[in-house]
DNA sequence: CGGGTCTTTGATTAGGTTCAATAAGAGTGG
DNA sequence: CCACTCTTATTGAACCTAATCAAAGACCCG
C-alpha cells in the first residue's frame, strides 16, 4: 500500500566504518570528519565532563545524501548515531511492507538505541534530507560512561529520554483527535527548531504528508485537511513544504476543532442535501475549543 | 473524566526504603526479604554473571497490596522496581487527570526507567494485585554495570527492551484496528503467562475494561463488544475477567472481523430500517480476513 | 515537455465513540 | 443473611470522526 519512493531511487548504503573515499570528496568536505567529547556532549544536551581530555576520544562523521539508508530491520547493531545536522526518519516495517514513521531525528538526538537488545537494529533509518551523522560505536559509547562516571549518568539518561519521547507518542496516539496530533506535532517542530536556531515561525518540512500521517497515526488526506483547516482559521500559513505558526497558544491548547470554516461547509451540505433545501445560515463563531 | 477509583481506597504508600515493619508482618511473610544477584538475573532474563560472588549484592524485596501506588508523577526517582511476582500498571496523567495506561508490568518486568532522564518518575505505578517487587536502587544498577563488565551489556540492554516494547506500541496503535489490537493484546498476555508458567489458554484479567481500553487506545465499550464478538466466532470465551482461548493462530493473525455475528445485526438494522422492510436475509460466512 | 510524486479537495462510508440503560459482582453494614 | 451501594461489564442506538475512493492540480526532475 505505502510506497517506496525514497528507497527507490537510493543508491548502496556505504559501509559507515568507512571514511575518506575519495570518490565523493565533493560532498563530505562541507562536512566536519571529527568530532570531540565536548562538541558530542552538547550535541546531546547533556553535561560536558570538564575533567575529561578532550582528545582522549574522538568520533567520527559520516554524511548521507537524501533518501539513503543508514541502517535496516535485522541488520547487525554495533553503532549508535547521532544527528549532527540533516533530517531522517526511523520506521517499522510490518508484514506487507507497509512503513510506520517512529521518529523524525533531528540535529542533536539519537538514533539506533533499538538495536542494542537483539543486537540488531530493529527498525530501519532513512535520510530525509542531506545528513551528517556523528557514529558511536557501542564500545565505545559504554567504555564513555565506565571511563568518566560523570558521564555514566549522561548514558542512561539519554536512553531514557528516548523511552519518555515514546510514551508520550504513545499516549498520543492512545488520546488524542486527529486536529490535536497535527497541532502537537507542528508545536514540537516549531520548538525543535528554536532549538536549532532556525525560525519557529516559518519553516519548511521536511517529510511528506504520509510520512506525518504514519507518525500520527493518521491518513495523509486527514493531515492535508487539517493543515488546511488550520490554515483556514488563522492558526497557521501553509503552502506545500512551508509552514508558518501563527498562534503557538492555539495550536498548543487545541483539543478538537469547532464545526466551523471547512467543517461547517461539510455539515451544511449534508443538512442542506437532507432538507433538499437551502439557505446555510449564518457562520459559527469562530472560536476554538481549548483548554 | 476518568474515575480514580483505585486511589480512593489506597492506604499511604510505605516508604520503600522501610522494611520489617512489624505491623504488617502477617502480609509480609508470604513474600521473600532478599535476592542475590543470580536471582535478578533470571528474573529479567539476562545472562548471570558466573564470576560474581552472590552475595555481594543483595536485592531487597516490598510488598504492595492491591491498589497502592509504588510511584507517582514527579516524586524524585531513585530507584528503578523489577516485579517478583503480582500485576502492576503504569500511567500517565494528563491535564485533565485522565489516565493514559503505558504498560502491564508482571513478572520479571522492569520499570521506573522514565525517571533517570529528569531524575523524577515521568509516570505513575500502582498495583493491579498483591505484589512482590524487587527494589533496585539505580545507584546499585549503574555499580552493578560498573563492577561486572558482563553485565553492563545487560543493563542496556533492559533498557532498549523496553523502548523496543514502546515502539511496538506505538506501531500498533497508529495502524491497527480495533479488534486486531484486542487480539493481539490477548496473544501477548497468553504468551506471558505461559512463560510464567501458568496456562496459556484459560487465565485471568487483571485488568478492567477501562484500563484495557485506555492501554489501546479504545473505549471500554469497544473493548467489550470486541470480546464479545471473539467469543461468538469461537476465537475465545469470556466471562467478565476469565479468558479462555480458543483460537491462537487466528487471534494472531487477524486484521479485522468479517461482516458477521454482531456486527451484521447492526448493518442489518440499519439497512432495515433504511429499507423500512424486513428480510435480512441470509447470514454473512463466517470466515476470518487474515495474513 | 512529460511522467512521476506529492498535495489538495470532494463525496461517501465504515469503524469506533458517545450516550444510555441494564445486568452482574463485590463489599459493607444492619 | 439480605438489602444497599458501588464498581464493572454488557448491549443497544445514534452520531461523528477519520478512512476510503476518486479526481484534479502543483511541483520536480530528467
Amino acid at each position: 500500500m505505502l510506497s517506496t519512493q525514497m528507497s527507490d531511487t537510493r543508491t548502496e548504503t556505504p559501509p559507515p566504518g568507512l571514511h575518506s573515499s575519495s570518490s565523493e570528496a565533493g560532498w563530505q568536505r562541507q562536512g566536519k570528519l571529527w568530532s570531540n567529547l565536548k562538541e558530542l556532549c552538547e550535541l546531546l544536551r547533556i553535561p560536558a565532563a570538564s575533567s575529561v581530555n578532550d582528545e582522549e576520544f574522538l568520533f567520527q562523521h559520516v554524511q548521507f545524501k537524501t533518501g539513503q539508508r543508514i541502517h535496516t530491520i535485522g541488520q547487525p547493531f554495533d553503532t549508535l548515531y547521532i544527528v549532527h545536522s540533516g533530517f531522517l526518519k526511523t520506521v517499522l516495517i510490518d508484514e506487507f511492507g507497509n512503513e510506520q514513521v517512529l521518529s523524525f531525528p533531528m540535529k542533536g538526538d539519537l538514533f539506533g538505541v533499538d538495536g542494542i537488545h537483539s543486537r540488531r537494529y530493529a527498525s530501519e533509518a532513512v535520510a530525509l534530507s542531506n545528513c551528517d551523522l556523528i557514529l558511536l560505536p557501542f564500545k565505545k559509547f559504554t567504555a564513555l560512561g565506565r571511563a568518566h562516571v560523570e558521564l555514566e549518568h549522561a548514558m542512561y539518561s539519554v536512553m531514557s529520554r528516548e523511552l519518555v519521547r515514546e510514551q508520550g507518542m504513545v499516549s498520543m496516539l492512545g488520546a488524542l483527535s486527529a486536529e490535536a496530533r497535527v497541532a502537537r506535532f507542528l508545536v514540537s517542530l516549531s520548538d525543535r527548531f528554536a532549538e536549532m536556531g532556525y525560525s519557529s515561525k516559518l519553516f519548511n518540512l521536511r517529510m511528506t504528508r504520509h510520512e506525518i500521517g504514519s507518525y500520527l497515526g493518521l491518513t495523509l488526506e486527514t493531515v492535508s485537511r487539517t493543515l488546511s483547516a488550520f490554515n483556514e482559521i488563522g492558526l497557521i500559513t501553509v503552502d506545500q513544504r512551508s509552514i508558518g505558526i501563527k498562534d503557538v497558544d492555539a495550536l498548543k491548547t487545541l483539543r478538537r476543532l469547532p464545526p466551523s470554516s471547512s467543517r461547517a461547509k461539510q455539515v451544511a451540505a449534508k443538512k442542506a442535501k437532507q432538507l433538499r433545501d437551502a439557505a446555510p445560515g449564518t457562520a459559527p463563531a469562530e472560536q476554538l475549543e481549548s483548554v
